[in-house]
RNA sequence: GGGCGAUUAGCUCAGUUGGUUAGAGCACCAGCUCGACAAGCUGGGGGUCAUAGGUUCGAGUCCUAUAUCGCCCA
């Protein structure tokens, strides 16, 4: 027989636990065998970034998925969670770069590409073997044996023939746009690897000179920008081509919205009414001259460089605001590269890639940005072209990855072809056959995928999938035929001059040459979420028609956070579609994101993360995943209040706006410094640290150690206990025959199971941790446990009791085990040495106890052993065993004093509460003189109402006589309240002619029960003032 | 500007198709070292369900507006 210790230790048991899993690959599976006809579950892990550790959102991401996996697994599906990491191109070269530059205060063109290339393969390595340790801790049931990256050789191979697919069918397409363009990167970056922040800036207005003006027509147009600098590349400066009935618009607009405001917004919409109305006196003559001279093709003088530069008409330059005219700049705004492709305008770029200013702006080439515009606004100034100046909040768009202001840039870029792509992952979620949770989330789903926008491919980076393009120029298409012709691998299409594009899905390509020329190929790299779109099936081994792809694919569920759903959900869907003529996966489950206690999400750049090992180093994983599974609520966004915890004392302080960002923190309490995430400084390294905690977790601890002791108090008494297979619950007439708490308990077990099974089939993890925690904890210990007390010093009792014990313990961790895998086996093994002759009724018949509670048989308890009438006879023992203690707790009596109560009850009640007299009388440590209908209270006794029974504590002469006057008076008064409510619902004959039979029949019962207390309550009452 | 979501106890959150006296954890108060567990046990206090209307016999739940906050898209 061992002993436990009184705590349960989370670090040795974690080490035990993932050595055992590890040696019996219990986590692995295989394509199945001929024959072998289980159901198939497949996840494949979102892939994290190897840019860095993982943090809290990863750790909720992950313990979703090991709940659903570990879940099917034990339900008998075969069942694969295909883990890996993601190379994300842009965030780990950017990452980087930046040490590179802090340590070595070199850039990537000092290194080269291939130096910086193997540079960030060694941070890769490094982070990687972290990242998967990490979800090794977090106890993540992943295929080990199988563990992938984005850019390794399989993902690489699936990559290049999907893109060569889609070159083939000509779905790849050259072209220039307009990128968000990262200067500090030198890369474009997709809109979304783009943040917008408002800074304070300029408003500048300047006069453009008109070309020689005719008799009666202005001699300059003024237009205003927040970038003067662009006027550089100017190629335009439009006016609206009918400004009356763009004004007349306007003004209806807003005469719309003043009938439906309120009307202490009426002030500020007339305040815009009488704007416009003073434009339509004033500008309109000016702009419509505008627009005839726009019609007749004048020009204006660009100021600074001299040139001329035509006036347009177009509906983008607004009548309503500013001049009503606005300078066209096609090359560096999004907007003006509508209008410029709309007027067929030159478009002059004007930066170099570095965001230099380049050959285009003449006398300012090679100044910054920054310099470029001191320098144009100064030398408008003194030119007299600068009118006015406004201070102005300007929403400003910054790269997410480099922190740094994003330039619009016009570059030539590899574009995906949407429309006939987007159409399938479209249909998928339209019409059902992919099931998003929550259901919300299929909006935006659709909304997205509606545009069918072209997917910008290319990035300008060193690290990622190189783009299989080739380029080759003054060479024949007879000459590509020459060469290639015969080769199912190589497609080709022309650029548009003198020169082809080609695409092969083999690496080797660049070697060879076309008549003579030289394949030049593409510098860029394929935007990281290409092939992320790739990973359900290239995981598999797409291309290659792996047993794995046949078995695994379409896989089962994705799990998921929203920000994320149309950049890669939507994306997965396309190329799985495009490429295996199947959806990637059935389900898609959107979990909840994890924010402060200021709401604001977590990251490490803010410093108000909580770091996933300190949790588990501290309280264990099991602590973590039960806190992070009970978050995971259908509402979204979590908040998680984040506290410092001293290393010396343990005082936990506050994490707030202003200290996550110091690198040391002095302890109010012990007055000991400490260091945090920021400690940079050698004397702040010095320090300990003192990590970020949150008290949410400690709940997750708790219930290990509840769990654990329950395992003790069952462990202790089996001695001698020779466990087989549980008599007696079989048939229904063995389960009718048991005492009153086994079929409770059997009845508890049954729906518990069903609910739990539910649940996770319902992605309902919070509602699953509450279930079974409360379960485990009210049920199962302070109930059932305690009950078995009497029972188990009984020898004649005593063989049944621990059978029961051992069946609900048995049935609890298995239900347990996907949310908290460690304890939970950590106790299957002690018991396994204990009591390893045990079999549940849902286990495999003739075989052995499972080794491991990760590959043990699901709960499936019959649907039989659901009794509700045995829980209601239950409730009310329990509610008994209540009111006697809450009469000892209100009169203080000592908890080792026995007491003596009676309980009156109507006789049918009273034969039902009859055998269970002994457990009264031991949970609440009192002697039942009587129990009946007859039952009568002693001189001294305290009263309370439970269930329909009087309960009376026999206090001899230690009853507070005025106190519980006074607190039975309150408590009639409050029943009281609630009767002449409930008298008035019943008198109301609307409600008793309109509400359904039930329903009135329920209220009516409470009535009954509520006259029954309140007459027992003045009774009690006035037997007390008799006394008093 | 368009869309989605939130607002319930001091804090963090549950609350099924409308139907008992709105729940949990933590925190708080009182009392407990009895052989499972003080990381515990027993009992208790604490809520005008953001505001204003409406629908209904009945609203935390449905509708409309307002306020505040968050996210996505442009």
């Amino acid at each position: 027989m061992h002993e436990l210790p009184k705590h349960y230790d989370h670090r040795a048991a974690q080490a035990r636990c993932r050595q055992l899993w590890d040696a019996a690959r219990a986590w692995h599976a295989e394509p199945p065998a001929p024959g072998d006809r289980r159901p198939v579950y497949a996840v494949v892990i979102p892939p994290p970034n190897v840019t860095g550790a993982l943090h809290l959102g990863h750790a909720l991401n992950n313990t979703l998925q090991d709940v659903l996996v570990r879940t099917r697994r034990m339900q008998g599906f075969l069942t694969l969670w295909m883990p890996g990491t993601d190379h994300a191109g842009i965030a780990t070269q950017a990452v980087v770069e930046r040490r590179l530059l802090e340590e070595e205060k070199l850039s990537r063109h000092d290194l080269g590409r291939e130096r910086l290339v193997d540079r960030i393969w060694a941070w890769k390595q490094q982070y990687e073997k972290r990242i998967l340790g990490q979800l090794r801790d977090l106890g993540a049931s992943c295929d080990w044996d199988r563990t992938r990256f984005t850019l390794d050789e399989q993902c690489a191979a699936a990559v290049r023939e999907a893109f060569f697919r889609l070159f083939r069918k000509g779905l790849v397409r050259r072209g220039k746009r307009l990128v968000n363009w990262d200067t500090f990167l030198q890369t474009a970056v997709s809109d979304d690897e783009v943040f917008h922040e408002e800074v304070k800036g300029h408003f500048w207005h300047i006069r453009y000179d008109v070309i020689e003006p005719h008799a009666g027509e202005p001699a300059s147009v003024t237009v205003a920008t927040t970038r003067p600098e662009t006027l550089l590349g100017d190629t335009a400066v439009a006016v609206h081509p009918f400004p009356a009935t763009a004004l007349a618009a306007a003004e209806a607009a807003l005469r719309e919205k003043r009938a439906a405001a309120s009307a202490k917004d009426h002030a500020e919409i007339d305040a815009a009414l009488e704007e416009l109305a003073q434009r339509r006196r004033d500008l309109l003559p000016h702009l419509e001259t505008l627009a005839a001279m726009a019609g007749a093709g004048r020009q204006v003088r660009l100021p600074l460089l001299g040139r001329a530069i035509p006036l347009v008409a177009d509906e983008w330059a607004k009548p309503e605001l500013g001049s009503g005219c606005v300078k066209i700049t096609p090359a560096h705004d999004p907007n003006d590269y509508d209008v410029g492709r709309r007027r067929s305008l030159p478009m002059v770029n004007i930066l170099n890639p570095d965001g230099t200013l380049n050959a285009e702006a003449g006398p300012y080439r090679g100044l910054t940005i920054r310099k470029a515009r001191e320098k144009v606004v100064a030398d408008l100034e003194a030119a007299g072209q600068l009118l006015q100046v406004e201070d102005r909040v300007i929403d400003l768009a910054h790269s997410d990855r480099s922190k740094t202001p994003i330039e619009p840039y016009l570059a030539d870029q590899w574009f995906i072809r949407m429309d006939e792509l987007a159409q399938p992952a479209l249909d998928a979620v339209t019409g059902g056959q992919i099931r998003i949770v929550p259901e919300r989330y299929a909006n935006s789903y659709v909304d997205w995928l509606s545009e069918k926008r072209d997917w910008p491919v290319s990035r300008q980076l060193w690290w990622g999938h190189r783009i299989p393009i080739w380029h080759v120029a003054g060479v024949s298409e007879a000459d590509l035929r020459g060469a290639f012709g015969g080769r199912e691998t190589v497609a080709w299409r022309s650029d548009a001059s003198d020169g082809w594009f080609v695409c092969s899905s083999d690496e080797s390509l660049g070697i060879e040459t076309v008549a003579g020329r030289p394949l030049e190929r593409d510098p860029d790299v394929l935007d990281t979420w290409f092939s992320s779109a790739l990973w359900p099936h290239s995981t598999l081994g797409w291309p290659v028609q792996t047993a794995e792809l046949a078995a695994f694919y379409p896989t089962s569920a994705l799990v998921t956070s929203r920000d994320i759903l149309t950049l890669w959900v939507a994306r997965m869907v396309i190329m799985g579609v495009f490429d295996t003529g199947e959806i990637p996966f059935h389900e898609v489950y959107i979990h909840p994101k994890i924010l402060d206690r200021y709401g604001e999400t977590m990251s490490k750049s803010k410093g108000n993360g909580v770091d996933p090992v300190d949790v588990i180093d501290a309280l264990g994983a099991d602590a973590l995943r039960f806190a992070l599974a009970g978050m995971a609520t259908e509402t979204q966004d979590v908040r998680m209040p984040v506290d410092f915890q001293c290393p010396a004392c343990g005082h936990l302080i506050e994490q707030t706006v202003q200290n996550r960002v110091k690198p040391r923190i002095e302890c109010p309490k012990c007055r000991e410094p400490f260091r945090t995430q920021w400690a940079s400084a050698d004397a702040d390294l010095a320090l300990a640290r003192g990590p970020a905690v949150s008290e949410k977790f400690e709940a997750g601890r708790n219930f290990s150690n509840k769990l654990w002791n329950a395992t003790r108090f069952v462990l202790m008494h089996l001695e001698g206990h020779d466990a087989r297979p549980l008599a007696g619950i079989s048939s229904a007439a063995e389960v009718a025959s048991l005492p009153l708490e086994d079929r409770w308990l059997l009845s508890r077990l049954a729906s518990v199971s069903r609910d739990a099974t539910r649940l996770v089939d319902d992605y309902k993890f919070a509602e699953l941790a509450r279930l079974l925690y409360a379960f485990a904890w009210d049920e199962y210990c302070s109930a059932y446990l305690e009950l078995c007390k009497a029972r188990l010093a009984d020898p004649g009792r005593r063989g049944q009791a621990r059978g029961m014990l051992l069946l609900g313990l048995d049935t609890l961790l298995r239900l347990l085990h996907p949310i908290m895998p460690f304890v939970t086996e950590e106790i299957w093994q002690h018991l396994a040495a204990a009591a390893g002759g045990r079999r549940m009724p849902w286990d495999a018949s003739g075989s052995p106890l499972p080794a491991s509670v990760m590959v043990a048989a699901w709960p499936r308890p019959p649907e039989a052993w659901i009794d509700p009438d045995t829980e209601t006879r239950f409730g009310t023992f329990l509610a008994v065993v209540a009111a006697i203690r809450e009469i000892r707790a209100r009169q203080n009596v000592p908890p080792k004093t026995r007491v003596t109560a009676a309980v009156r009850a109507p006789a049918g009640l009273a034969a039902l509460l009859e055998p269970m007299r002994p457990s009264i009388e031991s949970m609440a440590a009192a002697d039942l003189a009587g129990l009946g209908p007859d039952a009568v209270a002693s001189p001294s006794a305290a009263t309370a109402a439970a269930a329909g029974c009087e309960v009376f504590v026999d206090l001899a002469g230690l009853v507070d006589v005025a106190a519980e006057i006074s607190r039975l008076t309150k408590e009639n008064e409050k029943t009281e309240g609630f009767l002449a409510a409930k008298r008035a619902k019943l008198a109301n004959e609307s409600f008793t002619s309109r509400a359904p039979e039930g329903v009135i029949a329920k209220e009516r019962a409470q009535l009954a029960e509520l006259e029954d207390r309140l007459a027992k309550g003045r009774a009690a009452l006035d037997d007390l003032r008799r006394r008093g």
